[in-house]
RNA sequence: GGAGGGGUUCCAGAGCGGUCAAAUGGGGCGGGCUGUAAACCCGUUGACUUCGGUCUUCGAAAGUUCGAAUCUUUCCCCCUCCA
C-alpha cells in the first residue's frame, strides 16, 4: 500500500474511499493535488474540523500539495447534510469576513516553505458566482438524475420526515460536485476528503468528472469521531472549541486536550499530533496523565505556537500542582481607587468579568467555590481590603479550575 | 382549501385559574471521592436583594378575573391528517 494511505490508515483517518487500489497506485507513481472543502457559515473552525485540517498537513509530509477550498459560494446555499432544517442564510459580508478568517487559521496548520507542498487556497464564489443558469444545466446538469439525487442521505432524510428541502438546498450537491470538476480542470486536483458526512457529495464529484471529463479522480473520507462518552467532537455546553485565540485562549484550548477522557488519548494523539504512530503505541499508558500533557503540548504548540504551550502547561502545574500564586496567571486589572468605595467579593468578581450574574456568585459562595489567595471565601460581604493584595497582586479563584490574579494599579 | 394537535425556563417534557420562578429527566455549574479522567454521591440551575422580600418570564398583543403559563379574542409560527 502506499505510504500515504498507509498512514492515513494507521492514524484512524480512513473511513471510505471510491477505488482504494487505484487510488494507491497513483499515489505511488505521482505527487497529487487534493482538497478539502471549509464551509463558511462561523466566523471561526472548531476542532470539529482539526481532523480534516490534519489531513491535509499529512498529505504535505509525504510530498502532495492541498487545495483549501473555502466554500464563500456554496455558503451562500447551505449544505443540507446532516441537517434538519434550512439554516439561516449568511450575508455576503459574514460571508466574506468569516472566509479570511478561516484562511487565516488554516494557514497556521499548514506550511508554506516548501514550493511544492504550499496549500493553495481557493474560493469557490470565484467560479460560483459567474455561472449562466442555461449552460450549467446543459453541461453539468444533464449528468445529473433526479432518481439517484433522491437517494441521497442528505436529501432521503429530509424528504422522510417531511421536512422541506428547498431547490436552493437541494442544488447544493451538485455545486459541490462541479466545484470538484472545476479544481480538476483549472489545477488537476485528482483528490477529495472530507468528513464520512460528505461522500453522497463527493462521490457525486467523482462521477460527474467521469461523465465530464472522462477522467478518473478520487474521493476519500475520515470517521466522524464521537468521543468516549458517546458525544460529538468539538462543541461542549458552554461553547465550542474554537481554533482562534480571540475566542478560546491558548491556555483553555490547552486544557481541552489536558482534560481528554483517558479512552480517547490515544486515538486522539494519533489523530491530532505528528507524532510517528509507532511511538505512540510504545507509550506507556500507566502515565496517562502525561500522555495527556504531552496532547496537550503538541495540538496546543500546533496551533499557537510552542512559547503559548509551554506558557499554559507552566500555568496549568503551578494552579494544580504547586498551588502557588501563579505568576503567569491570566491577570485582570483594577484600579486601586475602588477599594475605596468598600468593594465586596461579589463586585470584585463583577468587576473581573469571570461571572456576571451576582446570584451566581452568591450560589457559588455557599458552595465554597470562591477562593481568595487559595483560602474559602464563606461570606458574600467579604471586603476587598488592601492588605489581602501581595505586591499588588491578589489570587481570585472560582471552583478548582478558573483562577486568576487580579492586579492593583 | 378542509379537519385536528401544538408553541413552557439551556434542551426534552409536565403543568391547564391561586399552594408556579413552574414537576421530572438530560445538560451546565459547584462540592465530595480521585488523577485537572471516568464512574458514583450531594447541592445548585431567571435577575436583584438590607435575605424580610422585590422585579421580569410560559410564541405576540389585547381582554376576563381580587388573581392567568393555565380562560376569551386576534395575530404569528410549527406539526399531523384529508383535498
Amino acid at each position: 500500500m502506499n505510504k500515504f494511505l498507509k498512514e492515513f490508515k494507521d492514524r484512524g483517518f480512513f473511513y471510505q474511499c471510491t477505488n482504494e487500489n487505484d487510488l494507491s497506485k497513483l499515489l505511488d507513481k505521482k505527487k497529487i493535488k487534493a482538497y478539502i472543502g471549509f464551509d463558511c457559515t462561523a466566523e471561526c473552525l472548531h476542532v470539529g474540523s482539526l481532523l480534516q485540517i490534519m489531513c491535509l498537513r499529512l498529505m504535505q509530509h509525504h510530498g502532495h500539495q492541498p487545495i483549501v477550498l473555502l466554500g464563500g459560494g456554496t455558503t451562500r446555499i447551505g449544505d443540507p447534510s446532516g441537517k434538519d432544517k434550512t439554516r439561516k442564510i449568511l450575508s455576503e459580508k459574514e460571508i466574506e469576513k468569516n472566509s479570511k478568517n478561516i484562511e487565516k487559521i488554516l494557514k497556521k496548520f499548514l506550511s508554506s516553505n516548501n514550493r511544492k507542498t504550499k496549500p493553495i487556497f481557493v474560493n469557490n464564489y470565484k467560479w460560483l458566482k459567474n455561472l449562466k443558469y442555461i449552460s450549467f444545466l446543459r453541461d453539468i446538469g444533464k449528468h445529473f438524475t433526479i432518481n439517484k439525487m433522491l437517494t441521497f442521505d442528505s436529501v432521503k432524510t429530509r424528504l422522510e420526515r417531511e421536512q422541506s428541502l428547498s431547490y436552493m438546498e437541494f442544488n447544493y450537491m451538485i455545486l459541490q460536485a462541479y466545484d470538484f470538476l472545476e479544481l480538476n480542470k483549472k489545477k488537476d486536483c485528482v483528490l477529495q476528503i472530507g468528513g464520512s458526512d460528505q461522500w453522497g457529495n463527493i462521490i457525486n464529484g467523482v462521477e460527474l468528472i467521469k461523465r465530464h471529463s472522462e477522467k478518473n479522480v478520487y474521493g476519500l473520507t475520515t470517521p466522524l469521531i464521537t468521543l468516549a462518552s458517546g458525544e460529538k467532537m468539538g462543541k461542549t455546553a458552554n461553547g465550542a472549541i474554537w481554533l482562534d485565540k480571540k475566542f478560546l485562549s491558548p491556555y483553555d484550548y490547552w486544557q481541552f486536550w489536558r482534560n481528554t477522557d483517558d479512552r480517547d488519548v490515544i486515538k486522539f494523539l494519533k489523530f491530532f499530533t505528528d507524532l510517528k504512530t509507532e511511538e505512540i503505541e510504545s507509550l506507556n499508558l500507566a502515565n496517562i496523565n502525561d500522555l495527556k500533557i504531552l496532547l496537550a503540548n503538541k495540538t496546543t504548540e500546533l496551533l499557537h505556537g510552542k512559547n503559548e504551550a509551554i506558557k499554559s502547561a507552566k500555568i496549568a502545574k503551578e494552579t494544580f500542582s504547586e498551588n502557588s500564586s501563579g505568576s503567569n496567571l491570566p491577570s485582570v486589572e483594577i484600579n486601586k481607587s475602588i477599594l475605596q468605595e468598600k468593594i465586596n467579593i461579589v463586585d470584585l468578581i463583577v468587576i473581573s468579568k469571570l461571572e456576571n450574574s451576582k446570584s451566581e456568585i452568591r450560589r457559588l459562595i455557599k458552595g465554597n467555590a470562591i477562593k481568595i489567595n487559595n483560602q474559602i471565601i464563606e461570606n458574600d460581604k467579604f471586603l476587598i481590603v488592601e492588605e489581602l493584595f501581595d505586591h499588588n497582586y491578589l489570587k481570585l479563584s472560582i471552583g478548582k479550575k478558573r483562577h486568576i490574579k487580579i492586579e492593583l494599579v
